[in-house]
DNA sequence: GTGCTATGATTGATCGGCGA
DNA sequence: CTCGCCGATCAATCATAGCA
């Protein structure tokens, strides 16, 4: 390696932590689907919205997410007990009937 | 499309936080890019991700320009030229059709999402 | 001003589904 | 049945932000 890295890094890495709000949905969304933590196309443009992001960025966050959930589990129980008592009654946990929740606001 | 697991691991259920789902467990294959012709033995699975060389994508980026689709001939050109495995040029390929379709979506909407009656 | 961790973005390569 | 493409995702890494 040496070498060659000089690439002109690209600026595309300047990067800004996401707002408190964008973070808060994100979480509460990850932490509410534990068991299956991947929103669809719809679920990510409505976490988008929210947050005030980009589908990108709602896709990038739950692809790191994800990743490094499962690779640090411990490092996350805090958080995950903190939204899980948010969520308290949602499809999180040990849910296999799984109920019929779609609290999505129809306009 | 994706996957569509919900499995829970059978034991270690004492934790009332977080289980193991089987999203968790999910693993990937190591890259079979047999790799070949540089280091070590050939044939062998690096292992590791390919680090493409500036040169590498300064000519992919050029042969994009030109089409965005190969066929199999100019594949297999491009891929002695570069030194490279037809498969990594094919995945290099689709993997940069893919990033323009984001680019051009991502420029077309992320400022004015039209929000009537937030 | 230095060192480490947290976090967003990038990207080569994989997975499953589709169609030719 | 094999092969390329698509869409989503993985997994490793880059570079910076944030904190002590």
């Amino acid at each position: 390696v040496m070498i060659l890295r000089s690439r002109f890094l690209d600026a595309r890495r300047k990067r800004r932590n996401f707002s408190k709000q964008a973070t808060e949905v994100l979480n509460e969304y990850f932490y509410s689907h534990l068991s299956n933590p991947y929103p669809s196309e719809e679920a990510k443009e409505e976490l988008a919205k929210k947050g005030g992001i980009t589908v990108s960025q709602v896709s990038n966050w739950f692809g790191n997410k994800r990743i490094r959930y499962k690779k640090n589990m411990g490092k996350f129980q805090e958080e995950a007990n903190i939204y899980a008592a948010r969520s308290a009654g949602d499809a999180a946990q040990g849910n296999q009937g799984s109920s019929p929740c779609t609290p999505s606001s129809a306009s | 499309a994706g996957h569509r697991e919900n499995a829970r691991s059978p034991s270690t259920e004492t934790s009332p936080a977080a289980q193991t789902f089987d999203w968790m467990k999910v693993k990937r294959n190591p890259p079979k890019t047999g790799k070949a012709g540089e280091y070590g033995f050939v044939g062998q699975p690096n292992t590791v991700r390919t680090n493409f060389t500036t040169k590498q994508l300064t000519e992919l980026e050029k042969e994009f320009h030109f089409n965005k689709y190969l066929t199999r001939a100019r594949r297999v050109e491009i891929a002695a030229s570069l030194q490279l495995n037809e498969t990594q040029v094919k995945i290099w390929f689709q993997n940069r059709r893919m990033k323009q379709k984001k680019r051009e979506k991502e420029g077309l909407l992320p400022i004015s999402p039209a929000t009537p009656t937030g």
